[in-house]
DNA sequence: GCCGTTGAGCTAATCTTATTAGCTATAAGG
DNA sequence: CCTTATAGCTAATAAGATTAGCTCAACGGC
């Protein structure tokens, strides 16, 4: 009985991995303990369930979004920040369609939930992009939730392979920035 | 052993009933049994399976989504026309997020797939709003595939409950419909 | 009104997966 | 070297989907 020397975050980045190429509905834990080498039960020595695991691979995926919109966004404003931003989120989703998937139905467990820390810094990302539309007071908070639906319409839209977009896609995409920059001018 | 002359509409009915009330992802073969009085074999002489189910559970929503988006828009065109469709898509969500679920995951079977059929119907209706804006030849594919992000992005949230969105709910959402009127003005 | 056929609904059984209980031996600290 | 905490294991339970095969109610033809 050798020891694997196993830790969450491992069984964590192998489900992620594992909703990436199978698709988040597809992911049990037997696919999992298979992957690291282990016994499905000795899975629950590091998560508390599947539902555990699934809210840790949602955590995970915020987690990751937010660096690839940060780095993204570095020193850009206005539109050139929203378009970075989109483009970030997009190529995370594509990369990554089972954890973006994992992070749909997932709910905030509490105030100190992760997900929820994780989730409020994309959130930031997108303030910072109506800052540099001049967007302010009660108008940002509809503007952020606004912006919310119409990335994450795209991105669900995405992650489940939901589109037939030909070969157009590109220009779909842009069409799709342009027409976000418009309305967020008033 | 009364004949309870189940028929497969009752069966996707109670299916989408108990979707909504419980969540689409707990939905069993179990609970829609019980609901009709029958042992959950017995489903299996409507539905092929439980992903049968929840297939023709979408093609539901779809259809009924279709009828209140056309019921809504008579007779309005141009941002008139935008905000009654999306009203209408509001309003569907909220009052059957399980079904709307049901919408997400869904793939087409085949080019007979009646959920095709539905989903092709929301879809003029979308091409009609844009008729409305002036928007036509490659920029109609574009604008269609924007109008469903946003519009996916707010339902899937809204079905998710996902929205924290206190009491000013309805003044976020008339400020998206603001922001795709403004998006689609070339 | 009687008879045969069809199929709706049933029981029993199988399979997959999540999950718990309880054991064991490894690795780390003294 | 010895103790102890615990990672990983086997065995067992439970829920749920699904299949096999039975039975009898309803319907059409006579």
């Amino acid at each position: 009985m050798p020891r694997t020397g196993l830790t969450a975050a491992e069984v964590v980045r192998a489900g992620a991995e594992l909703a990436d190429e199978a698709g988040f509905g597809r992911l049990t834990l037997g696919m999992v303990a298979e992957r690291l080498g282990v016994r499905p039960p000795s899975l629950y020595k590091h998560v508390a369930s599947l539902a555990d695991l699934q809210h840790r691979i949602a955590t995970l995926a915020m987690r990751e979004m937010d660096e690839a919109i940060r780095d993204a966004m570095i020193g850009r404003s206005g539109r050139d920040a929203l378009a970075a931003l989109a483009r970030a989120v997009r190529s995370y989703v594509t990369a990554h369609p089972g954890r973006y998937t994992a992070t749909v139905g997932a709910q905030f467990a509490g105030p100190d939930d992760p997900l929820l820390a994780a989730s409020s810094r994309v959130i930031d990302s997108f303030g910072a992009v109506l800052h540099g539309y001049g967007i302010a007071g009660d108008d940002l908070v509809h503007a952020i939730r606004t912006l919310r639906c119409t990335l994450h319409g795209f991105a669900v839209l995405q992650a489940g392979s939901a589109f037939q977009w030909s070969d157009d896609a590109d220009q779909s995409f842009d069409w799709l920035i342009g027409f976000m920059d418009r309305g967020l001018r008033a």
